[in-house]
DNA sequence: ATTACGACGCTAGG
DNA sequence: CCTAGCGTCGT
């Protein structure tokens, strides 16, 4: 406990940190637990930090091929645990302050020695730092750090291992399972020896803090394992250049508050609600009854089996799992001139939609005006990023219009526009702006397939409109004839291939026939054979390796690729082909984050910060009067990727 | 009788 | 294809 130290004894432990090779590391929470707990509680606040420095010179980290000493080796003497309350009653006592600034100081030794730090959860004790020390660093400062997490070196080798836990590493590397004692196990029969209370409190203090280190020890022993196994795959670059630099910069990122306009908020709730009650009692009248508009069931009820509607229409979805016919948007949209039923519930469920998430579900994530979302890293299987509470990655895009009935006043009617996404407002003296990649998905297709024709649409300055380009010749008809719905059915046919739909999804998604939907896959296919071919040897590849590789050798396993199961094998098949696509975009977009981010840092002047990503877009919050600076950066090192990458087709912004 | 939780359906983003 | 989130409904 650095608070015990005299002026010595901190000297010569500084002195210690400085001759470190690494450090590792873990929050404690008011609870007594930590950060390598299973059950990661939130609503308990940090207490302090908890660090191992490894003194020792025989396992640098990262280690090299040969020199690993693959034993267990846990108490080792010269390693020093250290605790850091970062967790103080009050600033008004002048000891504390001493304290806090010490404390402080240790953990700036630590990020600027260029020692990596081993964390598991990384990003939340990068967060909590910059959150507790505020006032005395700036958000660049974490930048230089080296942090090592081993939950997000467990994911890269298996994606679909989306939450890999301590225990559950723990036991993959070590076999058999360890008893991860907590403190309180062992406190019965500490009660009935005749202790006093104070020597009780001691002896738990240790415990726990016995039982810590040897936690710590043995989540280091993992992180070589796991830096180990990412050599052997091939992804310790992927994980050192993309993986951590995204850590501090997730941290960074949640640190960062959004201001909503919570009246706004509050009066589009109120227009919403109110035509909701429209909406419902109009759907009541036109179905004879009342019923739940909210419940599938229910309405599936009213339009199938009171009104028949679905015998009057061919071939309509059914759902997943029941098989019962569906009453999702593509079957109410074909039920919609039998019927004024379908065409209300469709409102409704925009309205609703828009109500329950965008404006009263956003209310529930506000803290103080603002909000921040937490960003996963390791939450998908293809390398993208996911974001909850909000998902700012899921907010509307586009505005709903709705016909507000004024009775009050003397006017009639009037038309509002609700757009999510107005409900952000920028600082006083900043300005959001976003960058996004334009059709990266489609253009990495074509790199990786190097479809000539496709290839060429992009590399032609003159191609305007890619997906009406596509239509034109597709269908072999001149650019100007190409109608609004033939640019949609090249688009959703495009996205497709893309997603690596069958053909049944096409269907839905294009209301024709599965049969229909083949042929259009088919003549695409065949008007852009190296698509095809490209589909094809994923495919096989995947078969014989078990698993597909991204652009920057991101990899995801697929074990039903060789599966007896036509349905499961198709499945895989699909999931690879999406994978390389959709997972080499991933790579972009963050090496994009990246690099942008390092730029920043590295400028004396440019204060822009990192707001959100959703997926192909960036968006800053930035400094008025750098707008200009900065957009041209981020431009140009975006497009620039096609170079580092070196991508065949050039990338637009 | 009330609550908690998983399965299912739908829809926003890409 | 892969996310988050809201909502029923049965257990």
């Amino acid at each position: 406990d650095i608070r015990s130290l005299g002026c010595e004894e901190k000297r010569e432990l500084l002195a210690t940190i400085e001759q470190a090779v690494a450090f590792v590391t873990t929050m404690i929470f008011q609870d007594g637990s930590s950060q390598l707990s299973s059950e990661q509680v939130l609503t308990s606040s940090v207490k302090g930090v908890v660090v191992l420095v490894k003194n020792q010179t025989d396992h640098p980290c990262p280690p090299s091929y040969s020199s690993i000493d693959y034993t267990w080796n846990a108490a080792n003497e010269n390693d020093k645990l250290i605790y850091l309350k970062t967790e103080w009653s009050s600033l008004w006592e002048q000891e504390q302050q001493a304290h806090k600034k010490f404390a402080w100081q240790v953990l700036f030794q630590m990020l600027h020695c260029k020692v990596p730090i081993i964390c598991f959860n990384a990003k939340d004790f990068l967060r909590t730092l910059l959150q507790v020390y505020g006032n005395e660093i700036s958000w660049k400062q974490v930048a230089d750090s080296v942090v090592l997490d081993p939950r997000i070196a467990a994911w890269l080798i298996n994606p679909s291992d989306t939450v890999p836990s301590f225990e559950s590493l723990i036991q993959k590397y070590f076999e058999k399972p360890f008893s991860m004692g907590t403190v309180n196990t062992d406190t019965g029969t500490l009660r009935n020896a005749s202790v006093s209370t104070l020597k009780l409190f001691f002896l738990i203090y240790l415990y726990q803090y016995q039982n810590l280190r040897v936690n710590l020890e043995k989540l280091y022993n993992v992180m070589r394992y796991l830096a180990r196994d990412l050599q052997v795959q091939g992804l310790w670059k992927l994980f050192c250049t993309l993986e951590l630099p995204l850590i501090k910069i997730l941290a960074v990122m949640e640190t960062h508050k959004i201001h909503v306009n919570t009246q706004e908020l509050k009066k589009t709730s109120d227009i919403l609600g109110l035509r909701l009650k429209e909406l419902e009692q109009e759907a009541y009248q036109v179905a004879g009854g009342q019923f739940l508009l909210t419940s599938s069931s229910q309405l599936r009820e009213v339009l199938f089996e009171k009104l028949k509607l679905h015998v009057l229409c061919e071939k309509v979805h059914r759902t997943e799992i029941q098989q019962l016919v569906s009453t999702s948007e593509v079957v109410l949209n074909k039920l919609q001139d039998l019927h004024p039923l379908p065409k209300i519930i469709l409102e409704y469920r925009q309205v609703h939609k828009m109500k329950s998430t965008y404006v009263d579900g956003l209310q529930t994530c506000i803290r103080k005006g603002f909000i921040s979302s937490t960003w996963n890293q390791t939450g998908t299987v293809t390398g993208r990023l996911s974001a909850k509470q909000p998902n700012i990655q899921g907010i509307s895009k586009h505005p709903v219009r709705i016909t507000k009935k004024q009775y009050i006043k003397g006017k009639e009617a009037e038309i509002v526009t609700i757009s999510p996404r107005t409900l952000f407002v920028s600082k006083k003296g900043y300005s959001f702006l976003a960058a996004d990649f334009s059709h990266i998905e489609l253009r990495i297709l074509a790199d990786l397939s190097s479809e000539p024709e496709l290839l060429k649409l992009f590399q032609e300055p003159e191609t305007t409109d890619i997906f009406s380009t596509v239509a034109s010749q597709w269908k072999g008809i001149p650019s100007e004839e190409v109608k609004h719905a033939d640019r949609e059915q090249a688009k959703r046919i495009v996205y497709s291939v893309v997603y690596g739909a069958g053909k049944e999804r096409l269907a839905d998604s294009l209301g024709i026939t599965p049969l229909q939907a083949s042929q259009f896959i088919e003549s695409f296919m065949q008007k852009y054979k190296k698509v095809h071919e490209f589909t094809k040897k994923t495919i096989e590849q995947c078969r014989n390796k078990g698993y597909v590789v991204s652009i920057m050798g991101r990899k995801r396993p697929l074990v039903n690729i060789n599966a007896q199961d036509y349905k499961l094998r198709t499945q895989a098949e699909r999931q690879a082909v999406n994978f390389v696509v959709q997972g080499s975009a991933a790579d972009l977009c963050k090496m994009a984050m990246v690099e942008i981010f390092t730029s920043v840092v590295i400028s004396p002047t440019l204060t822009a910060r990192l707001i959100a990503q959703i997926h192909d877009e960036l968006l800053f919050e930035v400094e008025d009067s750098q707008i200009l600076e900065f957009s041209a950066l981020v431009k140009r090192t975006m497009e620039s990727l096609q170079q580092t990458t070196a991508l065949e087709v050039p990338l637009k912004v």
